[in-house]
RNA sequence: GGGCGAAUGGCGGAACUGGUAGACGCGUUGGACUCAAAAUCCAAUAGUAGCAAUACUGUGAGAGUUCGAUUCUCUCUUUGCCCA
């Protein structure tokens, strides 16, 4: 018999749904909307077995929606601007424009080998003019809306390399590339305000139902909002300073104070320029880096001034004021107090400066004699030491009481804070959407007019220039705005800028005037089903929802707040890593083994190390290239296999020997549709066999419920079970019944093996409609279960029996079961559980 | 250090709201076909004892709730992710 011609079966159909624009979207008020979308890759160069996994997954969802007769928009575009497009281009001369235009080509055309379900006609691209277009219009939008501001700010600054590093560029406080110690450099930048929306963005999460609790975790503990106090402290000293306000979670351990410590950037700190020694000192501060992780890592000092700060709850108690590396000026008001005994940063800061320890809470299995040793104690208990507090539980209520004392006389008040900041979008580099903003000859802001806009991305520029090479473009830099002469800004935006509205613009990519059409968003928003990786829990997910909350912000017209209904984040696509013996990375396509344990280099057959599995990565060598593994396989084998062995959201091994046995199930499928088709076509076989059927209806029910709870290993398994079962029934059935449930149990792998299927189905069905089945009831029903019989809660026999079937009947059965029946010889039952139509437990002694 | 999750055969993993643990796949073993091999097909496959029927043990460890726990509660161990 013919064996299954994958290759030109999958080039006939793909072909075939381009032609007929079988996936094409249109809004269509009278049907249900489904909006299935999967993370845009950024375009690298090829598409790896992650991107295979993320799209298979959506589109499995997203042709199982179709076949329901949802009206389903499936698109797909580029996250295309972004630094490895610069990075290559700068490092073999390249334009990034041609060097992404390439590689998206490239992609496309693997991802259509795939055999995806897009609308390739709503295809956007965010380096297209025609898409940052409108992001410079949002941009400038928001800008009157008061939503962008421009701040002088701290970044990390690569000496060497005179750029700007993002926080992931920074490794253990050296730039990635140059190696160079990082430093702190404040820079003029823009913006996006979205602290504003801090509250907004905590309480949306708890209407996301459909959205896995650790994502929404991570989002709530990202914007971090705590009860806090802020509290005014008096200083006495030299300077004409009387108060420094300063904000503290802590407010019930305000008698164990010890020192004040601000921020070098503090506005105090104008009282020291030109001291050499807080020059020095400030100087050494610049050289940690801005993220939480490095100051935390770095050795606390500190520069004592010559003030003293008032303890607000008892004035007598003074104590030193210092500057502090550890402290920053855009958290609370860049001064904290320093409690040395009950936070481990102030602690080790007291150490050094020997700086007065004072206990103020015990835990509570230690008596009131309790005192902080060689660590700070930073757990639950009981106030000491802190006179009208004194044996208050804390936190709770001591920190109550304490900012009700506060309060009362006028000393600080309770607040709220956030921990999540506003977003920087100035990126000083060329491969990103310029900055719509202008300055005139006395550098005021001027913004560039709606008619002017885009401004375009100079073409074919240099980028062996240090620094920004935006900033060298003297020419393209020139505009004239109102009769003014200005220049441009130099900045690009975050590419997390260009994601955070691009499925909007799949609502309307075509629209000229706007990023987006009112009607149709609000016809397809929000998406139905998001797709991606769990990396993107935070940023890009919280940046999505702050874009849609400030669109909506002051706008009627614009009502869809949550931008994405249901989350789900898949895992990763693991592989054994291999290394030689100069403990060298080595791929799997230069191994071998013959037993599948000791592997060997295919070149000069020396022993190879076996590394454990890990995620794919080029720098490891573990990966497998998708578009050669469809070459060998085909589309459906390998869509079949990324969701065999391992639940989605959960890591996948790739395996060779899983890979081929997706193979042969595809391959043997085909010969059983064969051996079916004929009995279908020639064969007159009338009886009323109703095993398949009842199969069928079963598998109907589960394989739905399945994947709609995305449990796609789970279907894998069902379709096996499902050829095991059609084997053995193909000529037992009758023959109608075998072409109607054969033809359902074909609709129900169509998502996964869509090639292969729509050639079955083409023989089976011709020219009849195709929808997804619904389990008919009558044959969910039984008329025999199994009854599991339990002595003492333990399993001991099996019966088959009527359903229904009263108590006393049932126990008679079961008492003559010949098993049971051995058991009860000496024994008397003294009670008996039922569990209808399932299980009976005879207890006994 | 804090938060969240996970732990089931040789391996990946199933198991609905507490009710037959190990579905399905891989691997392994035996057999059929073949001069032979590959491919394919059939069978077995949690462990221990037994020729066998069968019995006992068994879901990281320990306790608890329950007629009954992979599932619920507590403690611990290991491990993953996120935040620090």
């Amino acid at each position: 018999m013919d064996r299954y011609n994958f290759k030109s079966t999958e080039e006939k159909w793909q072909k075939f749904w381009e032609k007929n624009k079988t996936f094409k979207s249109s809004v269509n008020k009278d049907k249900k909307k489904f909006y299935c979308l999967e993370m845009f890759p950024y375009p690298s160069g090829k598409i790896h077995m992650g991107h295979v996994r993320n799209y298979t997954i959506g589109d499995v969802l997203a042709r199982y929606k179709k076949l329901q007769d949802f009206n389903v928009l499936h698109p797909m575009g580029w996250d295309s601007f972004g630094m490895p497009a610069e990075n290559a281009a700068r490092e073999n001369n390249l334009d990034p424009k041609e060097w992404t235009e390439k590689n998206i080509s490239t992609m496309k055309t693997q991802l259509k080998k795939l055999g995806l379900s897009i609308d390739w006609d709503r295809e956007i691209s965010t380096c297209s003019p025609d898409y940052y277009k409108h992001q410079q219009l949002f941009f400038l939008e928001l800008y009157d809306k008061g939503l962008v501001y421009r701040k002088e700010n701290y970044v990390n600054w690569d000496p060497i390399d005179q750029t700007v590093l993002a926080n992931e560029q920074v490794i253990d406080g050296k730039g990635w590339r140059s190696g160079a110690q990082v430093e702190r450099k404040k820079l003029n930048q823009w913006f996006f305000n979205i602290s504003k929306f801090s509250e907004q963005l905590l309480n949306g999460l708890d209407g996301l139902s459909e959205w896995p609790n650790k994502v929404k975790t991570m989002q709530k503990n990202w914007i971090g909002k705590s009860f806090g106090c802020e509290v005014d402290f008096k200083i006495e000293g030299d300077l004409p300073i009387r108060n420094i306000k300063c904000f503290t979670t802590r407010p019930d351990t305000l008698f164990g104070f010890s020192f004040l410590a601000l921020s070098v950037d503090h506005p105090l700190s104008k009282h020291f320029e030109g001291n050499p020694e807080f020059e020095k000192f400030k100087n050494e501060c610049s050289k940690t880096g801005t993220t939480e992780e490095s100051i935390a890592q770095a050795e606390k000092i500190g520069f004592k001034t010559i003030l003293q700060a008032l303890n607000p709850m008892d004035p007598k108690i003074k104590v030193p004021v210092y500057f502090a590396n550890f402290v920053l000026m855009d958290y609370g008001f860049g001064a904290v107090f320093g409690c040395p005994a009950h936070d481990q940063r102030d602690f080790e800061f007291a150490k050094k400066y020997n700086l007065n320890i004072k206990t103020v809470v015990r835990p509570k299995d230690k008596n009131n004699d309790f005192q902080v040793k060689d660590d700070a104690y930073v757990g639950d208990g009981l106030m000491i030491n802190s006179f009208f507090l004194d044996g208050l539980k804390t936190p709770g209520e001591a920190i109550e009481k304490s900012i009700d004392y506060l309060t009362k006389n006028k000393l600080g008040k309770k607040k709220i804070n956030f921990r999540l900041k506003d977003w920087g979008i100035s990126r000083q580099r060329y491969w990103g959407c310029p900055i719509p903003i202008a300055y005139n000859k006395n550098g005021d802001i001027v913004k560039v007019p709606k008619e002017m806009l885009p401004i375009k991305l100079p073409e074919k520029i240099n980028l062996n220039t240090k620094g920004n090479p935006l900033d060298h473009q003297k020419n393209w830099r020139k505009i004239k705005i109102k009769e003014q002469d200005c220049i441009l800004d130099t900045d690009t935006l975050d590419t997390f800028v260009d994601s955070s509205w691009y499925f909007l613009r799949f609502c309307s990519p075509k629209n000229n005037e706007y990023g987006f059409d009112k009607d149709d968003i609000k016809y397809w928003m929000p998406v139905d089903q998001y797709i991606g990786g769990v990396e993107h829990a935070i940023l890009h997910l919280l940046y999505s929802r702050f874009f849609m909350q400030a669109l909506g912000h002051g706008n009627q017209n614009f009502i869809s707040l949550e931008p994405f209904q249901g989350l789900f984040t898949q895992g990763m696509v693991c592989h054994e890593t291999y290394k030689d013996e100069d403990n060298k990375w080595v791929s799997p396509d230069e191994v071998f083994s013959e037993n599948g344990k000791d592997f060997f280099k295919i070149k000069d057959k020396k022993k190879i190390l076996v590394g454990p599995s890990e995620s794919m990565s080029k720098s490891k060598k573990n990966t497998i290239d998708p578009e050669k593994i469809m070459d060998q396989f085909g589309a459906d084998a390998v869509r079949f296999f990324i969701l065999s062995d391992s639940p989605p959201e959960k890591d996948v091994q790739w395996s060779e020997q899983g890979m081929l046995a997706s193979y042969k199930f595809v391959q043997k499928f085909w010969i059983l549709h064969k051996r079916i088709n004929e009995e279908i076509n020639n064969k007159k076989r009338n009886n009323k066999d109703v095993n398949l059927t009842i199969y069928t209806n079963k598998l109907v029910q589960k394989y739905t419920s399945s994947l709609e709870k995305f449990n796609m290993n789970v279907l894998i398994a069902y379709l096996h079970e499902t050829y095991n079962f059609l084997i053995k029934e193909i000529e037992k059935s009758d023959i109608k019944d075998l072409k109607e449930n054969y033809s359902k149990i074909l609709i129900l792998m169509s998502p996964i093996l869509p090639h292969l299927v729509s050639e079955c189905l083409t023989e089976i069905k011709k020219n009849e409609n195709i929808a997804w089945p619904t389990p008919q009831k009558e044959y969910l029903e039984e008329k025999y279960v199994n009854i599991v019989i339990q002595i003492n809660g333990k399993k001991k026999s099996l019966i088959q029996i009527e359903k229904n079937l009263d108590d006393k009947i049932l126990i008679e059965n079961v008492k003559k079961d010949k098993k049971i029946s051995n058991f009860l010889e000496k024994k008397s039952v003294f009670k008996h559980i039922i569990v209808k139509n399932k299980l009976i437990n005879l207890i006994v002694k």
